[in-house]
DNA sequence: CGCCGGAAGTAAAACGTTCTACACCGAGGA
DNA sequence: TCCTCGGTGTAGAACGTTTTACTTCCGGCG
């Protein structure tokens, strides 16, 4: 409880605490006698200090947000390694936040990030309200999209190419004779679930196919368990040659239902995931994806921010926009 | 830009500051048609309250650390999502730390929270340094031990029986006949791998074998990766009948490995687990696990942590121990 | 009629930093 | 001798809340 304060530390030290202060955030500033006698001083009384003061007073913090849609999804944990890394480097603590899909779980986690005054906010947005966002800029709060394309010219966005992602996957699938498709998505009110759709269809359309046939199963979350019940409907109502998932977590609920049903994969029903984690090259038949550069993802788009907060005279905007890369494996042999 | 404050709000609403602050913190105070007049007030300015002068003059925050050996270890990532949900149920925000297995990166990350003056931090500590935490409690910090028994009584902790689960897993595989065994473990700085592989040679000792006979593979890092290397470091060796793994992924590994070299699982060798994280059950061989009440750990030392902080003269302080649950799959059939 | 007490609201002092403006000092140039 | 000028350091005013002690008002009671 003993709250040691920059003043304690002064008093020790004999100094004004403008010149702990000083020694703090300019140590180049103070001569070096001094210095050694203030470092003395705040090492022996354990003095921490007091992030909220200084935040206050200095009008920002040294914190930021990141606000992803599915912590459970190691798509999402490998950004937050990126980021987590990148923050840590250069001295930042990050907020988590968890939209589980909910925009007022997202809503909500907003506002405590608006609260602490972070100094920026990563954010894959759950849903397409740009003004929500335009509101944090409004108070000052720096946002770059993660896995998104920008809303606006004066903001940094780090995304993958998800029109391509879904045309490689289908395209792949069609190669291998596939003429009946369904494709396994999440809610589409999320931006990337769309995209691969409509990635689907332009492979389709392209294959001399009507994308009107493209069979579509939504589920309320992209999980496995999701993935399950989706595969147990296409069952029930008569398998396609070729299924696609909007991420892996859907395809290896897919494949567990599939393979509990008896039913070969690739024999019976190609399977395409997306993402490429891990665990899909682990998996019982192992994962034909789309491999996405998730942890410089996370690492990019923390950079970018943190220069913005940093050097906001030379900082440039920037909309960088990867390729996805396909993998193929046994699902889809 | 236009910060604006609790003093903007007054004067809109015609009160006094204090008067906002009221309405904020305790509105049944302050009359209805004050109260409803300083809240369209806060609604039509777009105030949002800044975090850290609450904080700081209030002495404490609204935010919690969660310190945590490795987010990509989906184990860990659900005891995260646990504690979201409780901390965002009652309006805490959580502050991750990704300690790595670094105990410097740790320390790092502690130092942060410190500086954030959170409100108290839940972690698994990635060593046995107990100092480290008694300083943050000498800052008015309460701590709560997760997934890691209790340092001292007067402290929380939530953890699950380590040495019984290891006792159990190589029971498990005894019985089924395996002599030789193979223990692929992280770091023995962690204390999960210890009293996981000490439950490992009291099952070996119960069943009449010499517990020194146990082979030990360590690795630098708990991930599927090292538990690649690791197996083929045993296939050189020399193959043991069966291996038990201090975590999932490592097994996830070892199985990727031994598959890929032509071994049979479980026919030549039987593999366990440990966490049953949810890919085991997916995995090309489903892998056998020991499972862990993971989410729950992670609601209930949040649960713990806030009821520590909210109520301090009524909270007793408690040490749960799980007992884990031996999920037997193909792995070990 | 005077007084008490509760309800509603206010003024002003904190909280621990950072930062601006200023003071001091000794050296070097005019 | 006087002036200026870096180099160091200090005093004190912020920053936006919360909180304590105080004022004001009004109804009711002796």
């Amino acid at each position: 409880m003993a709250m040691v304060s920059i003043k304690d530390v002064a008093a020790y030290a004999g100094v004004s605490p403008g010149t702990v202060s000083n020694v703090l955030n300019r140590p180049g500033k103070v001569a070096p006698a001094t210095r050694e006698r203030v470092e003395a001083a705040i090492s022996e009384l354990g003095f921490v200090r007091h992030g909220s003061a200084s935040t206050l007073r200095a009008g920002h913090s040294r914190t930021i947000g990141l606000s992803v849609i599915d912590i459970g999804n190691p798509f999402f944990t490998e950004v937050a390694a990126g980021v987590e890394d990148v923050a840590s480097e250069l001295g930042y603590a990050v907020i988590l936040g968890n939209s589980a899909g909910s925009q007022d779980k997202e809503e909500r986690n907003l506002r405590v990030l608006a609260e602490h005054r972070v100094r920026g906010v990563l954010i894959t947005p759950s849903g397409e309200d740009p003004a929500r966002l335009d509101r944090l800029r409004g108070h000052g709060i720096s946002v770059v999209l993660v896995d998104h394309p920008a809303h606006r010219p004066d903001q940094c966005a780090v995304a993958v190419d998800d029109v391509a992602g879904g045309r490689a996957a289908v395209a792949h699938l069609l190669a291998r004779g596939a003429r009946s498709l369904a494709y396994v998505t999440g809610p589409l009110t999320i931006r990337q679930c769309v995209e691969r759709r409509e990635g689907a269809k332009a492979a389709m359309r392209a294959a001399g196919l009507d994308p009107e046939e493209l069979r579509v199963a939504e589920t309320a979350t992209m999980t496995a368990r999701a993935g399950e019940q989706a595969a147990a409907g296409l069952i029930a109502e008569g398998l396609p040659e070729a299924v696609f998932c909007a991420n892996d977590l859907l395809a290896l609920g897919v494949l567990r239902a599939l393979l509990r049903s008896g039913v070969r994969v690739p024999e019976d029903v190609a399977l395409m995931g997306y993402d490429d984690i891990d665990f899909a090259a682990a998996s019982a038949v192992s994962l034909s994806s789309m491999r996405q550069p998730t942890y410089q993802l996370g690492r990019i788009a923390t950079e970018l921010l943190l220069d913005e907060c940093d050097n906001p005279d030379t900082h440039a905007h920037q909309h960088i926009m990867f390729q996805p890369e396909l993998i193929a494996r046994e699902s889809t042999q």
